[in-house]
DNA sequence: GGACGACATTTTAAGCTTAAAACAATAAGG
DNA sequence: CCTTATTGTTTTAAGCTTAAAATGTCGTCC
């Protein structure tokens, strides 16, 4: 028996449904940005997780990982990912007990630590990677050539806004 | 001591430093997107946290209520923001405890517990939403009233594409 | 060369999140 | 009725996430 609603294989919220019309032009623009973000995400959890029995976060550690050959300190993947230090030492911990990556300590500096991809991981991750591309492919498949283009500019002018208020304060 | 690094205030990735050039189209926009909302959001949530001491899950659920005065059921709330059950139930546990929320038996229906806003979660929720509106126009001020509402056409575009690939599955 | 500050990582405590199972109550069909 | 299916909520186990504190290491500056 299921307990769970519709909200299952949705996952996030849809904060549309309750909007008024007469809400600012901001938060609308917010509110739906923030739903086709967790949309996607969320099809994308999904499927790894159906697929590939993996999550997201562990994606993106070895996604990481197999840009960077020679292998990343836990500092750089906390920066690269933008999650917390102590975030990463469980994710990593979770990764070396699957055999997907490994921890080799720096005689050079003993207080960093060299994270490397397995073959087991580079192979799983190489695996997962041309799916991965079509899921996103598929998703925004009602979209043609130049409305991707048109928006891709548009999130490039958000994020400066963002940066140019975050700088402010 | 600071133990955390740069990822700190910014929190979620930005995945687009490591993006090679030669990638797909699809998959740096999905990665902007994705970058953009990250942004806003952990924005959203330090400040929550810093001017309110409160988290976003609990403000959405205040919003919900705000808007319902007579309430609403678990499964309601649930289905509305887009989130499972049991996670619901720890959410209005933890709003309970803090008196700005109150469950209440239904007779009618035994299974089911309408969950109220209390005047002081009411007060609480409208002392933060002209802060939250406020935020929000700060963020996206980069962008002028052109840019706002083609972004918010093509963000409908993309919703409704990515109703229609899990349609087809 | 020892003290002190800076840096890298881990630990801790708490909250968020889910899927699945368990529990509780109503509804529906004989 | 009363059994069975359905509906609404909670519990459970596991993972993700953070901020803050603790731990361990390096570098520098007397």
């Amino acid at each position: 028996m299921e307990a769970v609603g519709e909200a299952k294989e949705n996952a996030r919220p849809d904060f549309e449904v309750a909007l008024k019309s007469d809400e600012k032009l901001e938060l609308r623009l917010w509110l739906r940005l923030l739903t086709c973000a967790n949309i996607i995400e969320a099809e994308v959890r999904r499927r790894l997780r159906q697929e590939f029995d993996t999550t997201l976060p562990r994606f993106d550690v070895l996604a990481q990982l197999d840009r960077n050959v020679l292998g990343l300190t836990m500092g750089e993947l906390s920066g690269r990912l933008m999650v917390s230090n102590g975030n990463i030492t469980g994710l990593i911990d979770r990764l070396v007990t699957e055999g997907l990556v490994a921890r080799a300590n720096r005689p050079e500096d003993r207080r960093t630590v060299r994270v490397t991809l397995t073959d087991k991981g580079r192979e799983s991750f190489r695996r997962m990677t041309p799916e991965h591309a079509g899921w996103i492919d598929g998703l925004l498949a009602g979209l043609d050539r130049q409305d991707k283009t048109t928006l891709y500019e548009l999130l490039a002018k958000l994020k400066a806004s963002t940066a140019e208020a975050r700088r402010e304060d």
